[in-house]
RNA sequence: GUGGUCGUAGCUCAGCUGGUAGAGCACCGGGUUGUGGUCCCGGUGGCCGCGGGUUCAAGUCCCGUCGACCACCCCA
C-alpha cells in the first residue's frame, strides 16, 4: 500500500524523472554552479530559524532512545528545504570556501503537510543559491530566472512563466501608505486569487488596521503587472512615496529588463506575489507551467539578507528552487509526458536455443561495449514471443544470431525491416540509442 | 492539523429500495509446430481498500481506519 504523501513512480516515470534531473543539472553546472550535498537532518533550532514551519518538521530519534532523549536542542529533524540547511554549511565552512559561493543541490526535502496531486511529504527540489560575505551584488537576481528559463525550456514541458515581486516594493509602499503590519497586509494580498480582492479588501481593514482607502490602495498596487519597466509608471501613479518603494521599484526593473533581453516572454513583474517564506527580504519569485496555473508555483526563491550570519560576518543570498516531485507529478497526472520505451534496453539478442546463450552473451557484450544498452532474452521462447518481448518494453531492435554461418540480422520492430549485421559494427541512429521524452 | 468527496479484476467502470459479483480492455493458451502487432475461439483473474457494527442476510446501511483527490493552512 502507498503511504500518503510518499509517492513512487513506475521505471517509465522514473526514467522521465531522471532526464528532467539531468537537464537541470547539466544547465545548473553550465552556470558554473558547483555541486554540493548537504545532510538530511538539522538540529532542529536549525530548522525552526526561520519561522512557523514546526508543525511540518518530521523528528528523527531512535526507537531504543533514551526518555531524555526525546527534547531539546540536539533534537535532529529532516530538513525542511535546502536552503537553511545551506545557509548552515556556509558559515560552519564558510573558512574553506570561495565567495561569491555559487553552488546546486539537488535532493528531497520532507513537509509534514496534506498530501494533494502535486504536493508531497517527500519530494524533490533543485536548488540553486550564491552566497557573499558581507554583500551580495543584485546583478545575481537578475540571473537567477534565466538559469530556470533555461534548464527548464530545454525539457518537453509546457512553457514557464516566472512571477518576480519585491518585497521592498510592498513594504515600502506600506509604509508610505501609513500602514505598519505589513507582513499582515503581505500574507493577506497574497490570497487575493483564492478569494478576491472584496474580501481582500475587507481582511486588509480587519487585521492591519487599515482605512478602505489604504486597503483599496493595496489592491491597486497588487493589480500592477507588466513585462516590462512600465509597472513603475503604473506605481508612481498611485502617489505613494517611500524611499524603500524607490529601491525596490529599481531592483525589480532590473530583475525584468535583463530577461526581457535574455529571454523575452520567461519573466514578469507581478506586484500580487508576496509569498516565499518569511525569511525573504527583496526578490522573490514564483512560476507556474502554462495551462498549469491551478496547480501552484513549480518553482520559487528569492533574496535573503539576514539568513546567514555568524558573529560579526553576514551572508546574504539570493536563490531559487524548482519543485521537481510537483512538477512532475503534476504532468503525470495529466499524461502531459510520454518516453519512447519503460526499459534502457536498445537491443533485444533474441536466444534460438538454450544451448547458444554464450554466443548471445558474447554479441550482447559487443554491442555493449559500444555503448548499446542490450539484453539477452530471458528464454529459447519462439521469436513471435521475444518480439513481443521487446515490443512491450518498447526496445526498438532485435537482434537475430544467424544460424550455420549465415550473416546476424537486426529487425527495427517498429518498422518490421531487418538487415543484415555486424556486432562489431552496427550502430542504431543515435535517436534510438537511448529512451526519449516527450511531451503528450 | 481541520473539513469534504470517493475506494468493486492490472486499467476504465456496471452492480436497483440489502438477497453470498459482471462487462470492455489488458493478460494467458489455441487457430498460426520458431519473426510480434490484425482477426477468431477459449481461459486465468476479486478477503468488493482494511477492521468492527446493525441484520436471517452487507459490495450495498452505520462507525473507525488506511489510501486517492478537493477546500482550508501552508507551500515545491
Amino acid at each position: 500500500m502507498p503511504i500518503s504523501g510518499f509517492p513512487e513512480w513506475l521505471p517509465a516515470q522514473r526514467i522521465i524523472e531522471q532526464r528532467v534531473i539531468d537537464r537541470i543539472r547539466s544547465t545548473f553546472e553550465l552556470y558554473g554552479f558547483a555541486p554540493l550535498e548537504t545532510r538530511s537532518v538539522e538540529p532542529l533550532p536549525t530548522l525552526l530559524s526561520k519561522g512557523e514551519t514546526s508543525k511540518e518538521v518530521y523528528l528523527l530519534h531512535r526507537l531504543q532512545g533514551a526518555p531524555d532523549e526525546a527534547s531539546g536542542d540536539d533534537q535532529l529533524g529532516l530538513h525542511f528545504d535546502l536552503t537553511v540547511p545551506f545557509a548552515r554549511y556556509v558559515v560552519e565552512n564558510a573558512g574553506k570556501l570561495v565567495f561569491p559561493f555559487r553552488r546546486y543541490q539537488i535532493q528531497k526535502v520532507w513537509r509534514g503537510e496534506r498530501p494533494q496531486e502535486g504536493r508531497y511529504r517527500e519530494f524533490l527540489q533543485a536548488d540553486i543559491d550564491v552566497v557573499n560575505r558581507d554583500n551580495l551584488p543584485f546583478h545575481y537576481d537578475t540571473e537567477m530566472p534565466l538559469v530556470i528559463g533555461d534548464a527548464l525550456s530545454g525539457l518537453p514541458i509546457p512553457a514557464a512563466r516566472i512571477q518576480v515581486n519585491n518585497r521592498k516594493v510592498c513594504e515600502g509602499f506600506y509604509r508610505g501608505l501609513g500602514l505598519t503590519d505589513t507582513e499582515q497586509v503581505l500574507r493577506t494580498v497574497d490570497k487575493l486569487d483564492k478569494i478576491g480582492p472584496a474580501r481582500v479588501a475587507e481582511q486588509i481593514v480587519e487585521t492591519a488596521g487599515a482605512s478602505e482607502a489604504q486597503a483599496a490602495a493595496c489592491l491597486d498596487l497588487a493589480a500592477i503587472s507588466a513585462e516590462d519597466a512600465s509597472f513603475v509608471d503604473a506605481v508612481r501613479k498611485l502617489g505613494v512615496e517611500d524611499p524603500l518603494l524607490d529601491e525596490g521599484l529599481e531592483e525589480l526593473v532590473r530583475v525584468v529588463e535583463t530577461a526581457r533581453e535574455h529571454a523575452p516572454g520567461l519573466v514578469a513583474a507581478e506586484l500580487k506575489i508576496a509569498r516565499g517564506l518569511d525569511y525573504y527580504t527583496g526578490t522573490v519569485y514564483e512560476t507556474q507551467l502554462r495551462g498549469y496555473e491551478r496547480f501552484g508555483s513549480v518553482c520559487s526563491g528569492g533574496r535573503y539578507d539576514n539568513l546567514a550570519s555568524s558573529g560579526k560576518d553576514r551572508f546574504p543570498g539570493v536563490g531559487i528552487s524548482i519543485g521537481v516531485s510537483r512538477m512532475l507529478g503534476v504532468l503525470f497526472g495529466q499524461q502531459a509526458l510520454s518516453v519512447s520505451r519503460s526499459v534502457p534496453t536498445c537491443v533485444l539478442v533474441a536466444l534460438p536455443h538454450e544451448e547458444q546463450r554464450v554466443a548471445c552473451d558474447r554479441i550482447a557484450a559487443s554491442l555493449r561495449r559500444r555503448g548499446i544498452p542490450t539484453e539477452v532474452a530471458p528464454t529459447a521462447a519462439k521469436f513471435g514471443k521475444q518480439i513481443q518481448y521487446a515490443d512491450r518494453r518498447g526496445i526498438p531492435y532485435v537482434w537475430f544470431p544467424g544460424a550455420d554461418g549465415e550473416p546476424d540480422s537486426v529487425k527495427d520492430i517498429r518498422s518490421g525491416d531487418q538487415v543484415s549485421a555486424d556486432a562489431a559494427s552496427w550502430q542504431p541512429p543515435a535517436e534510438d540509442l537511448h529512451p526519449v521524452v516527450s511531451g503528450a
